[in-house]
RNA sequence: CGGGAGGUAGUUCAGCCCGGUAGAAUACCUGGUUUGGGACCAGGGGGUCGCAGGUUCGAAUCCUGUCCUCCCGACCA
């Protein structure tokens, strides 16, 4: 028997683990809350973090990187920001290890090599960066700097879930400096831009633009740009986010710049990230009972080979078209595996590659041969069909593009049909009780009603999207005026 | 961090209550038969029972501590 999956309806939590373990994308590890990426989830990280360096550079940003540890001192000089973090950070308080005395073999922290000023292990580098900003800007003629790194950050968090939370996780944060407040909004508002535009066209998860509200902003920004997506089971993801961060940074840090009027003032700044988190979004997005199904854009492997035979001469008769075919997928720029391992019979390779989610597969046995023919099989909807070999590659080329469509499309309808308007308490209640996802409601707009729903639903105020249709109604629960609905959901 | 569950072969698990030479299935290796949806037969290798102490003539089993994982909760720009 192969790996059994736990089926959505049985315990979508465990469906979740049961398809990131047996997929390959990751394992847990002997840190507690840290995972391990194995080489399948890595390759897929790869094409994401690929297509998403690409898009940074199309707009500007180049890349730099900056340190790991960032000193008490410095990562406390903005309090807004050190307070939101404070309670997550890991911290560095010795150097040294030594030889216990006590117990020969065992090493313990040398007393003696106490830091003088602890390093805090970045949950973000905001601090670092500014600190350096500082002395890379004198006058307008410096600006803007856009720059990103990729980088691991650490928050130490009570509860992990694999890529969804994680105590160290992977990701990519642009720091931007710029001479005037709206050229930052305008970056801020671009690389929300850039992020949604991954999301959907790479991805192939339909994305909801929105502000944060004061409650649900990063510590630091003045204005917290999202992205939210909304996973099968109804909940909603934080997929991305975009900070304009005002002057808080620069005034923290004392970057000011010279204008063209020779007048000094500070600089304006943003800083934007995607982690790996958006792994856990695309798996929970479009996977099924039977295993992962990836987009073709971003999936390690496109297409898979699968050849049937019951001898020798057959296997090599097959293997003969094949690498003829090979080699004609890899020139349409296909990634493609061609399976001729004999460890494994072909029911057990479709089964195993169905769990990772391979878009398509193909299987050629003696029969095909003889007729010109292969069976493509798309994973998306488990259709089956006789294709002849000759413009094989690029009928599968076509197809590749019409499953990246399809996935977007099946996700953005059910995404659709789970934005729902509630103009009661109990109908509010009941939507999320029972039907999940977006809930439109009017908010009287005050910090206070936001908790007060999240502790009586365990829903928040995912975003204020930023197209908003503006309509004056009541508060859901204070029946105070309201001038537009906001999307609440319960949230990973 | 609180409550619950768990950790024994690569994997899934039995054995633990009631201490006495560590098991099954599957995977793996060899040979053979097979191969169009998770093959079969025969033979074989593989585990300091999470780790560290303790009790005992003897510990996977009892006791204490500790680490890791899962679920629920609190927390989580």
């Amino acid at each position: 028997m192969g790996k059994e999956i736990t089926s959505r309806s049985q315990d979508y939590a465990q469906w979740y683990n049961d398809l990131i373990l047996k997929s390959g994308l990751a394992d847990y590890s002997a840190v507690r809350g840290c995972m391990v990426i194995k080489p399948y989830g890595f390759a897929l990280w790869e094409n994401m973090r690929d297509e998403l360096d690409r898009m940074f550079k199309d707009t500007g940003h180049v890349n730099a990187y900056f340190p790991l540890f960032v000193p008490k001192s410095l990562f406390e000089a903005e309090e807004k920001n050190a307070e939101g973090f404070a309670k997550e950070c890991a911290v560095v308080t010795h150097y040294r290890l030594k030889t216990d005395p006590e117990n020969k073999g065992k090493l313990i922290v040398d007393p003696e090599a106490k830091l003088e000023e602890e390093l805090v292990v970045r949950p973000t580098s905001e601090a670092i960066i500014w600190n350096t900003y500082k002395g890379w800007i004198q006058s307008y003629r410096d600006l803007p700097i856009l720059v990103n790194q990729w980088a691991n950050v650490v928050r130490w968090e009570m509860r992990t879930r694999l890529f969804l939370r994680t105590a160290e996780f992977l990701w990519q944060e642009g720091h931007t400096a710029h001479a005037t407040k709206e050229e930052a909004i305008i970056e801020a508002e671009k690389m929300l831009e850039v992020y949604a535009d991954f999301a959907e066209n790479f991805m192939a998860v339909p994305v909801i633009k929105g502000l944060k509200t004061a409650n649900e902003r990063f510590a630091g920004a003045e204005e917290t740009y999202c992205i939210e997506a909304l996973m099968q089971d109804g909940k909603a993801l934080q997929a991305g986010t975009s900070h304009f961060l005002g002057q808080n940074f620069a005034k923290a840090f004392d970057v000011k710049f010279s204008d063209k009027t020779n007048t000094l003032d500070y600089v304006w700044a943003t800083s934007w990230g995607v982690s790996t988190r958006l792994i856990g979004g695309l798996v929970m997005a479009h996977s099924d009972d039977d295993g992962l199904i990836l987009p073709p854009k971003i999936a390690p492997l496109q297409v898979v080979i699968v050849p049937i035979y019951k001898n020798d001469v057959e296997k090599g008769a097959i293997a003969n078209k094949v690498h003829q075919l090979v080699s004609e997928f890899k020139q349409l720029g296909i990634r493609i595996k061609f399976d001729d391992t004999d460890n494994a019979r072909p029911g057990w390779k479709f089964a195993e590659y169905e769990m990772k989610g391979v878009p398509v597969r193909v299987a050629i046995g003696p029969r095909d041969l003889a007729n010109n023919m292969a069976e493509v099989a798309r994973r998306d909807t488990k259709e089956k069909l006789s294709v002849s070999l000759d413009n094989l590659p690029y009928y599968i080329k076509t197809l590749l593009d019409e499953i990246q469509l399809n996935l977007f499309t099946k996700a953005k309808q059910f995404r659709d049909e789970h934005i729902t308007k509630a103009d009661t308490w109990d109908d509010f209640v009941k939507l999320l009780d029972e039907k999940g996802g977006f809930v439109a409601a009017h908010w009287d707009g005050t910090g206070e009603t936001e908790d007060k729903i999240k502790e009586l639903t365990k829903a928040t105020i995912r975003c204020i999207p930023l197209d908003n249709k503006q309509e004056d109604g009541t508060c859901i629960l204070t029946g105070k005026p309201s001038i537009q609905r906001v999307l609440f959901a319960r949230a990973y």
